[in-house]
DNA sequence: ATGCTAATAT
DNA sequence: CATATTAGCA
């Protein structure tokens, strides 16, 4: 029962750079699961959380700083890893990334000095968490991933702006440090609790409402069955 | 009350 | 046009 009318082709990823051509996308071929960089940037993580992750995976009880971590070194290229942790090639060996940041950027400084002026800011409010790679460590992955760019022609920048009725805080940036917060969080509760109240508690961001959560999950979800409809 | 989908706004 | 927010509904 899945009418899939809507077309949106999403074919633009960050990681639309450095792909061998060496596999092309066997489209006449069977699909073979394993190698699919347009589907593996997307979220498959959620993905396999709900076929494989089923019983596959313990109740893997770990600290999400530190998976945030250990994600956070390669980008957005090791989603069947952590799986099967057996000795397999040893390529990526290790990386540290900088330490775990605090995402906080909601209720912070929202006093503001200009309260005469009506502040019906009709503009959108973005609030976004960027972190500046302070230590250019020897990059393994010669490949730019979320992090590389400063500003976006849409519409990516820093913006932090609070308003005052405390009711009309809209416009997050989900920045793809948020993006892979909410994956990791996705991944730990898997999908029977991949419900956005869950993610948002495991997200320990308190500045997000489930609505932002089911927004982003949702378009994340069209994203997918958009992929998967490309290959079919 | 929570979750999901659809519509709307930026 | 794409993305995020909001509203309505199950």
């Amino acid at each position: 029962m899945l009418a899939v009318s809507p077309l949106p082709n999403t074919s633009k990823d960050e990681n639309q750079g450095e792909m061998a051509s060496t596999f092309a996308i066997d489209t006449h071929e069977f699909p073979d699961f394993s190698d699919t960089n347009l589907l593996d940037s997307i979220d498959f993580d959620d993905l396999f959380a709900g076929i494989n992750d089923s019983d596959v995976l313990p109740d893997l009880e770990m600290d999400p700083e530190i998976l945030a971590e250990f994600s956070a070194g390669g980008g957005d290229q090791e989603s069947e890893m952590k799986a099967s942790a057996s000795v397999e090639k040893v390529e990526e060996n290790n990386f540290k990334k900088e330490e775990e940041d605090k995402v906080s950027s909601c209720g912070s400084g929202a006093a503001s000095g200009s309260a005469s002026g009506s502040n019906f800011s009709k503009e959108e409010e973005i609030v976004s968490k960027r972190e500046e790679p302070v230590s250019a460590s020897l990059k393994t992955l010669a490949k730019d991933g979320d992090k590389g760019r400063s500003k976006s022609s849409t519409q990516t920048k820093n913006n932090n702006n609070n308003n005052n009725q405390g009711k009309r805080k809209m416009k997050v940036d989900w920045t793809p440090e948020l993006h892979r917060r909410f994956v990791q969080a996705v991944e730990q509760l898997g999908v029977d609790k991949a419900v956005p109240s869950r993610i948002l508690e495991l997200m320990g961001i308190d500045c997000l409402t489930r609505h932002n959560i089911a927004s982003h999950l949702q378009v994340l979800i069209l994203s997918l069955i958009s992929c998967l409809i490309t290959i079919n």
